[in-house]
DNA sequence: GAGTATAGTAAAGACTTCTTAACTATCAAG
DNA sequence: CTTGATAGTTAAGAAGTCTTTACTATACTC
C-alpha cells in the first residue's frame, strides 16, 4: 500500500494538468485572461469583496487589482459600488451576467471529470465513492481556513 | 451516496483553487509566467519536442511557440538543437537546470497536499488510499490518451 | 480638530504574450 | 528538378497586467 501522500501528489499532477489545460482553453476562446476569471470566481464565491481584498488575494497591488475591476466592471460582470460602512470602500459584487460565467468556466475546467468517470467500472466507482465523500469534507474544512489566513495576512506588497 | 460526478467536481474544483494559488505565487516570487512554466514541464514530461508540438499544445501560432522557446533558452532551462532528422525542425530539450525548476514548480503546486493530509485521521487514510491506487492507474491512461489525441489534432490557428 | 493611516484611482512606463505578414530552409512527390 | 507543403524565425504592433508615483477621499485616534 503505497503512501497516501505519494498518491495525491500523482493524482493532483494529472489532475491539474487536465483542469489547467481546459481552462486555458475556455480563457482563448472567450477572449478572457486568468486574472479576470479567477477574480470573477473569486468574487462569486465570497459573495462581495473589495478592491483590497483582490489584492491581498493575488498578491498584487492595489492599483493592479483596481484596474482589474474595472476591465470586469466594463464588460459587466461585476458591480463596483460604494460601501456605506466605510465609504472609501467599493464593494464589488457579481452581475447575473459574471454568475453564469464563472459557472460556465468552472464547469468547463472539469468537464474531463465525466470523461473520466465514464472509463472506471461499476465496482470502481463503488470503491471510490466513500472517499470522496470523506475527502471532501475534511477539504471544506480545508478550504474555509485557508481563506480565512489569506484574508488575515498582512500585505505584503508595497502598497 | 452521492454522485462520483459531483463529489469529484466538488474535490477539483477545491484542489484546483489551492494548487492554482500556488501556481501563481511561485511564478509571482520567482518572475517567471504561466507559459514558460507550463512549457517547460510539458517539455520535461515528454522529453523533448518541436516548436510545432508546443503551439498544439497550448493552441497558439508557431511564431508565439517559437518566442516563448526563445525566452526559455535564453534563461537556460531547455536547449534548442536542429532535429537530424528533419533540418527544419528544431528539438527542444530540457535543461538539468530547466528539470530541476520544473521539479520545483511542481512540488510547489501541490504542496498544501502534506498539509491536506495532516488534517486526516489514519482510519480515513486507510479508507483513502485503495481509492487513489484504482484512480490513479485510470488516470494515467486516460491522461496518455489525451496527449496522443491533442498531439494527432489538427492545428486550429491560422499558422 | 489635527495628524496619521487606509481605500481606492489615475497616469506613465516596463514587460509578456499574442497575432499577422513576410521570409528562409528543408522536405516530399510528381 | 520544380512545385508545393511544412518547420521555424523575425519584425511590427496590439492588448493585458503589473509597478511606481502621486493624488483624493474617508476613517481613526489622540
Amino acid at each position: 500500500m503505497e503512501n497516501i501522500n505519494n498518491l495525491l501528489h500523482i493524482w493532483a499532477e494529472n489532475a491539474m494538468r487536465q483542469s489547467m489545460w481546459a481552462f486555458l482553453r475556455f480563457n482563448q476562446e472567450r477572449n478572457l485572461t486568468a486574472p479576470q476569471v479567477n477574480s470573477l470566481i473569486f468574487i462569486g464565491r465570497l459573495g462581495h469583496a473589495s478592491v483590497n481584498d483582490l489584492a491581498k488575494r493575488w498578491g498584487v497591488t492595489k492599483a493592479a487589482a483596481s484596474q482589474i475591476a474595472d476591465k470586469m466592471v466594463d464588460q459587466g460582470w461585476i458591480d463596483r459600488t460604494e460601501n456605506p460602512r466605510d465609504r472609501r470602500s467599493r464593494d464589488l459584487t457579481i452581475t447575473a451576467a459574471g454568475q453564469k460565467l464563472a459557472e460556465e468556466a468552472q464547469k468547463f475546467r472539469h468537464g474531463w471529470i465525466d470523461e473520466f468517470v465514464k472509463s472506471l467500472s461499476p465496482e470502481d466507482v463503488n470503491a471510490i465513492t466513500p472517499a470522496f465523500e470523506i475527502l471532501n469534507q475534511k477539504m471544506v474544512i480545508y478550504n474555509d481556513n485557508f481563506e480565512k489566513s489569506l484574508a488575515k495576512r498582512p500585505h505584503t506588497c508595497s502598497d
